[in-house]
DNA sequence: ACCGGAGCCTGTTAGC
DNA sequence: TGCTAACAGGCTCCGG
């Protein structure tokens, strides 16, 4: 679900909210959501660490652990995290017990409890020394300098797969999902069904151009929320107002009336304009 | 190396 | 109203 405009907000979201407190004890419900270690050593292992740093790869939650382990969480489609506040000294007042959906609770220092929920239960946590074991195989950052057209192109050569699931292999790239694909796409007037080989240089730059700015109007929005997916705290995320064509299938296109396609690749369902994008 | 499809899960929505 | 099928911001594994 979430994608990398999400994944950015929950980090600048969490980082004030957890910086310098401690993990006091762990409990888990569903021991496939941790990867790595077992769930055992998982709950001994995080006991006592100290939230230090925060950061963000690909749609990887990165905390940095006081011990250098690194607190590893990818949201896949359904999960969230959310900082629940202590429970009321009143022993009459209402308390407010982890739903079926909990599968992780961390309890702080400070009486709150750190709670990951995740209804499909397609997301994993790991605690790792070396990051590099999780998030060392992907693709390039969209957003860093270091994101170059000639990076895009070099990627993308010699692919006969449609782009549309290039785009989501986040060997090739990053950070991107089903919606900041077909917006990006979408900007690019680029048919998503083209061979990735296909694109020459110059629709190649207008590609890497339109993830970036894609990408970056998601952040300023704090994301997209629909269903499943709100910042962990406060205000929704409004980009789902500027989506082009994602999820307007039969809708007219903003910009030459057409209707937008829908069709599926890559197994996912995907949308275009089949007169804007050739 | 690369590609497409099955599988992982549960809940919501569309269609008969 | 009730049932069923399709669909959902993702990724891993496996066979060709």
């Amino acid at each position: 679900m979430p994608e990398l405009p999400e994944v950015e907000t929950y980090v600048r979201t969490l980082e004030p909210l957890l910086k310098g407190k401690t993990v006091l004890k762990a409990e888990v419900r569903w021991p496939r959501t941790i990867a790595v270690p077992d769930a055992a050593r998982f709950t001994d292992l995080v006991r006592g660490r100290r939230f230090a740093s925060f950061g963000r790869r690909g749609k990887y939650i990165l905390l940095g652990l006081d011990s250098g382990e690194t607190l590893i969480v990818h949201l896949r489609m359904t999960g969230e995290l959310r900082l629940h506040p202590p429970p009321p000294s009143d022993p009459g007042a209402a308390a407010n017990p982890a739903d079926k959906h909990t599968h992780v609770l961390l309890a702080l220092d400070t009486g709150e409890e750190l709670r990951y929920r995740d209804m499909r239960k397609f997301g994993r946590i790991w605690l790792v020394e070396d990051e590099a074991s999780v998030v060392g195989k992907l693709g390039p950052e969209p957003l860093e300098e270091a994101f170059l057209p000639r990076v895009l192109a070099d990627n993308l050569a010699g692919r006969k797969a449609n782009v549309k699931a290039l785009l989501l292999n986040q060997t090739v790239l990053a950070g991107v999902g089903n919606i900041y694909a077909d917006e990006s796409l979408f900007h690019a007037g680029i048919d998503p069904r083209r061979a990735g080989g296909s694109l020459d240089f110059e629709e190649i730059e207008r590609l890497h151009l339109a993830l970036r700015k894609v990408l970056l109007a998601g952040i300023e929005a704090q994301g997209s929320s629909l269903q499943n997916y709100a910042p962990p705290t406060g205000a929704k995320g409004g980009f789902q107002e500027q989506f082009q064509v994602f999820r307007r299938g039969g809708e007219p296109c903003f910009h030459c009336g057409a209707p937008v396609t829908r069709t599926v690749l890559a197994q996912r369902s995907t949308h275009f304009c089949p007169s804007c994008q050739s």
